[in-house]
DNA sequence: GCAAGGTC
């Protein structure tokens, strides 16, 4: 039998289809294969091993971190259903062809597939298909043109995923020792996730140290008909009262001095790779995470093609009239009848060329009704992008002028969209059209108005989602499949809140250390390396052994500061732990008040004076508590917000002002009050029912513990 | 309970 091996099962199904005349469906341990006389296609899940440390390491307080440095990984089976079915398959197999997809953990992926094999059945042999597009030209090219498996590539990702393993299991183990903070709060440290946190704690370093001043800027409204306003060419004036003395001066008639009129071509925007399509869906309001949810959904339904691809170049095997043909008598009919009046297609195209995928793109025509409404918003997003990849520049007219009025001179622009080529297909981002009515040189206008507006300069803004995963990709920090989740890693471990992501001040303290003993892991540079080790290794130059012996070493040198160093690292981290929990001063005893935990997993706000002052008020059961850095008018408190997952977060406020208020609803309801807040008792009653409401989320009065 | 990388 002739076994063909996929990365996934949906690509399995479509190269059977391809490559088999007539395809039938069967269930080997529940897993699919297609298959027809003697050929079977079975597809994988990705990888269907992992490496992981054995047991006796799992104990994270009876094991010191730094043992993890030279211990030995185990590969352990992680989809036992699929790797059985392989077993299974095997025994039958004369010859397999893995045909994965074509880049370094395909490779690798097909690699774990030819051990499980080979194992169960040694006589077998061995190709690999490798191919970019699932069409039937490529796909039949590729099975006549295999090639053999690639050791060496292979070895590579090897390679990173055990010093991956090593430096964040060792370093997130250190962290999370260091100031206590195990179970399921523990802190994590990783090549990827660390240096990302830290571009987001560096740009909020930059915010916070800012500081604005104040600037001033001259405008004149002119008048010749239209009305337009220009800016005085010395525009940013630091001291107001050059400006003033300029304003003063200024008499009512401008003279044109220059007028320019010009074509400018807008050129159409480049296929959706993964970062592009984020960037794009997080400027109509998607978290990169969710963005991909839906894609994902989009493609496994068959309405887009697949989502994770790096390609900004349609393959040339990818027959584009074709699909834009398939939207004639859909939502888009009328889009793709134009599209089609164009005759030849000149595709735009991005820097970034690749083996695996071709860009993001419709593969079939939906309407509004098949989807949801989200789901459908992602779609529009794709086909409108597609559409726009294959039209014609956009033109704008750009228009400058010059006014002189006694001596001071005026500058103004304007832009106008005279024909909107792709900009038809692709209505997002579209810049505002300026006017500037049409001049001429020597022309005298009207002096309107003058004026002078004080403005200050701003902060750098925070970086969205949509930005950090396009830093990521310029780094090298992740892949398109994982860069959105190393930013909800971040969210889930505490480390940043908000959208755009804000660091808390766990982030700050984690950082800080890290970059003080352990700065390798909080740069981008450390995957550059490993990734410029990763070519020597596929090249045959180095050793994987050597690269990881290396790293490994690296590691220990860094454990020998870290363990010297301990309790210093451990008090800014306490700092930082402290101050993300830092609510207020206690109206009792003027201690701090913080976030606390009770015995039994609940949360509640408690005073550090503890057991001398008992002062405590309560926090809802569930999400996560996010202390803001404003401060409630009336009693001081920092405000209080709760984040759920993906849900809407909720603004508590002033813990003191919500909990009063649920006091006051409590008595209206005739629900017998608990402990009033001045004089809270030290072991209330828990009897108290919440009451209906936001505030009654409450899980009644908490059980002091310290 | 650790990472990052596949896929669902």
């Amino acid at each position: 039998m002739h076994l063909i091996v996929t990365e996934k099962n949906i690509t399995a199904r479509k190269i059977a289809q391809i490559l088999l005349k007539k395809v039938k469906e069967k269930k080997v341990d529940g897993v699919s294969v297609y298959e027809d006389g003697d050929t079977a296609v079975i597809g994988l899940s990705g990888h269907i091993v992992n490496i992981d440390f054995p047991a006796e390491y799992n104990n994270w307080q009876n094991v010191s971190p730094r043992e993890l440095i030279w211990a030995k990984a185990e590969t352990r089976y992680t989809q036992k259903k699929i790797v059985s079915a392989l077993k299974k398959l095997a025994k039958e197999a004369s010859r397999v062809t893995i045909a994965t997809d074509f880049d370094r953990e395909g490779e690798l992926i097909g690699v774990e597939a030819y051990n499980i094999i080979k194992d169960a059945n040694p006589s077998v042999i061995f190709d690999r298909a490798r191919y970019s597009a699932i069409t039937k030209p490529e796909i039949e090219h590729a099975f006549a043109n295999t090639v053999p498996l690639d050791f060496n590539l292979a070895a590579a990702g090897e390679a990173r995923q055990k010093i991956d393993l090593v430096w964040g299991a060792a370093l997130t183990r250190f962290i999370s020792l260091t100031c206590g903070r195990l179970g399921n709060s523990f802190l994590s440290v990783g090549r990827v996730q660390t240096p990302l946190l830290a571009l987001i704690v560096d740009r909020e370093k930059d915010i916070k140290s800012f500081v604005p001043t104040p600037y001033w800027e001259l405008y004149a409204t002119f008048s010749d008909g239209e009305e337009f306003t220009a800016g005085h060419a010395g525009n940013r004036f630091a001291e107001k009262a050059k400006a003033e003395a300029i304003l003063a001066r200024l008499g009512r008639i401008g003279k044109v001095v220059e007028f320019k009129k010009e074509p400018r071509p807008e050129y159409p925007p480049i296929p959706f790779s993964t970062t592009e399509f984020i960037r794009a869906a997080a400027g109509i309001g998607f978290s990169a995470a969710n963005a991909m949810r839906i894609a994902e959904n989009l493609y496994v339904n068959g309405w887009i093609s697949y989502p994770r691809t790096d390609n900004t170049v349609y393959p040339s095997s990818l027959n584009l009239k074709e699909a834009v043909s398939q939207f004639i008598g859909g939502e888009f009919d009328k889009y793709a009848q134009k599209l089609l009046e164009q005759g030849e297609f000149k595709p735009s195209r991005g820097k970034k060329e690749t083996t695996d995928h071709p860009p993001i793109y419709p593969v079939a025509n939906a309407s509004k009704s098949d989807l949801k409404a989200d789901e459908w918003r992602i779609y529009e997003l794709v086909v409108s992008r597609f559409f726009a990849t294959l039209a014609p520049p956009a033109e704008w007219e750009v228009r400058s002028a010059c006014i002189d009025v006694d001596g001071e001179k005026f500058k103004a622009g304007g832009s106008l969209l005279v024909a909107p080529g792709w900009r038809l297909y692709y209505p997002y981002g579209m810049p505002k059209e300026e006017m500037l009515p049409e001049l001429k040189v020597g022309e005298e206008l009207k002096v309107k108005d003058v004026r002078i507006d004080e403005k200050l300069t701003k902060p750098p803004v925070r970086y969205g989602q949509g930005k950090l995963v396009k830093m990521m990709e310029d780094l090298g920090l992740g892949t398109k499949s994982t860069r959105h989740e190393a930013i909800q890693k971040l969210y889930a471990r505490n480390y940043v809140h908000g959208n755009p992501p804000v660091p808390t001040n766990t982030a700050f303290a984690v950082v800080g250390a890290l970059e003080k003993y352990a700065d390798p892991i909080t740069k981008p540079d450390m995957t550059s390396r490993l990734e410029a080790d990763m070519d020597d290794i596929a090249e045959g130059k180095i050793k994987e052994e050597d690269v990881v012996k290396e790293s490994q070493g690296m590691l220990e040198a860094i454990f020998d500061k870290l363990d010297k160093n301990q309790n210093e690292i451990r008090s800014v981290l306490y700092d930082g732990l402290r101050e993300d929990k830092l609510i207020g001063k206690c109206p009792n005893c003027g201690k701090d008040l913080l976030v606390r935990k009770s015995k039994k997993g609940g949360r509640f706000i408690g005073c550090d004076g503890y057991p001398d002052c008992s002062f405590i008020l309560p926090l809802p059961r569930a999400g996560t508590v996010v202390v803001t850095d404003k401060a409630c008018d009336k009693h001081g408190l920092a405000r209080i917000r709760i984040v759920n997952g993906g849900s809407k977060p909720w603004d508590l406020g002033c813990p003191q002002c919500n909990y009063e208020e649920w006091q006051k609803k409590n008595a209206e309801d005739k629900v017998t009050p608990i402990n009033k807040a001045s004089e809270p008792a030290r072991k209330p009653a828990r009897k108290a029912k919440a009451a209906s409401g936001k505030a009654g989320k409450h899980e009644g009065a908490p059980v002091i513990k310290n």
